[in-house]
DNA sequence: AAGATGACCAAATGAACGATTTAGTCATTT
DNA sequence: AAATGACTAAATCGTTCATTTGGTCATCTT
């Protein structure tokens, strides 16, 4: 079994469910453009499910090594938070899968892509909370729920980009930045 | 044209979308309903749409007039804004109209109740806006952006009612309280 | 013997078509 | 003048059959 075979099949499935979304995406298609039989697939993989579920696991991966590349834990929470979510909800938007996936959510509501979506929720809170909980045991911010306190910022913070520009002019980064430290950072200022 | 009539078409109406959903609801059954014969109906409204539209706008009027219900402009801006997110979100998930529209919005993306609920979002955000700016006025708060302030407390109450609801336990009005103290209220402290 | 292939097939999906329903109109009735 | 419900173009729905799809496995290849 060629580790090199199963590489082409991921590439292969991870450019066409990019291009023609989860369910439009056919296993015959992935079989062809990795050149390999159809069956094949199935010597790696136990379905397309599972094929895809592989394929987000590496975009995960992915994303968070994206937001450790540009995090230092020298600097304080606050600039953190902002980087972290700022790289990885650009990396949501630029990427032809996940915006593929966000389409898809909404217009079909396909089950297996709602649930990567959850998974990309799921990574981005995790990682708020990770850090969340870190900036606590230094004592940079007052004790509180760290898994309530990043779903918050991560709410907050799509709210921001995503639904005030549904109906308003789009919020600068530094705007952002402003109403973050005016609300969120002053009510986790140590007292 | 009598006003009787009227009224009676606006309530066999209400029940029929209230019960069936706006796509399912027939003008043919609504005059039955009614007891009107179909024409009838277009004495009163110019279609399907027009009826529902003064339906969502009764709907609004009765949201208004219930959150005036439990607010007291001598309460300070945070206990206000409590009540009244409480009590119109409440409202929104105990009635029957209401639940039906959250439903076929997300399964069928009608577009009039996709409409009618972003008017239900709107009329929220709105009431809070002039409580915050009736604050700013008083000297209660320190000068903000009204109506982003009140987007983003109601962006917030949602995600703590609904999306965190989604996977925990659901919060108590006192931790909501709590959360809103902390990151918002301690946020528009006059310095 | 192990790995790869693609023909095969049950199930799912999509296209076509005709039956039925629906929103809106308006000639007729009250 | 107001109300009615038959009418109709358009939309929707149900049925049927053709086509496609995901997964399987007998067969082929190495």
């Amino acid at each position: 079994m060629s580790n090199e075979r199963k590489q082409q099949i991921i590439k292969a499935a991870n450019q066409s469910f990019a291009t023609f979304g989860y369910k439009a995406t056919t296993m015959d298609h992935v079989a062809k453009a990795a050149n390999v039989g159809k069956g094949t697939i199935y010597n790696f993989f136990k379905n397309k499910e599972q094929l895809f579920q592989e394929i987000i696991s590496n975009l995960l991966l992915e994303m968070k090594t994206q937001a450790e590349s540009v995090i230092d834990d020298q600097k304080p929470l606050k600039e953190n938070v902002h980087l972290a979510l700022y790289e990885l909800l650009q990396y949501r938007r630029s990427h032809q899968l996940t915006i593929q996936m966000v389409q898809e959510a909404k217009e079909m509501g396909t089950a297996a892509v709602q649930e990567a979506l959850a998974n990309v929720e799921g990574l981005i809170t995790a990682y708020l909370r990770e850090k969340i909980e870190q900036a606590i045991e230094r004592g940079d911010i007052r004790p509180c729920h760290p898994e309530m306190t990043a779903f918050m910022m991560f709410k907050l913070y799509t709210a921001f980009i995503i639904d005030w520009e549904e109906r308003h002019q789009p919020l600068e980064k530094e705007e952002i930045m402003h109403l973050f430290d005016e609300y969120v950072f002053k009510g986790l200022s140590p007292s």
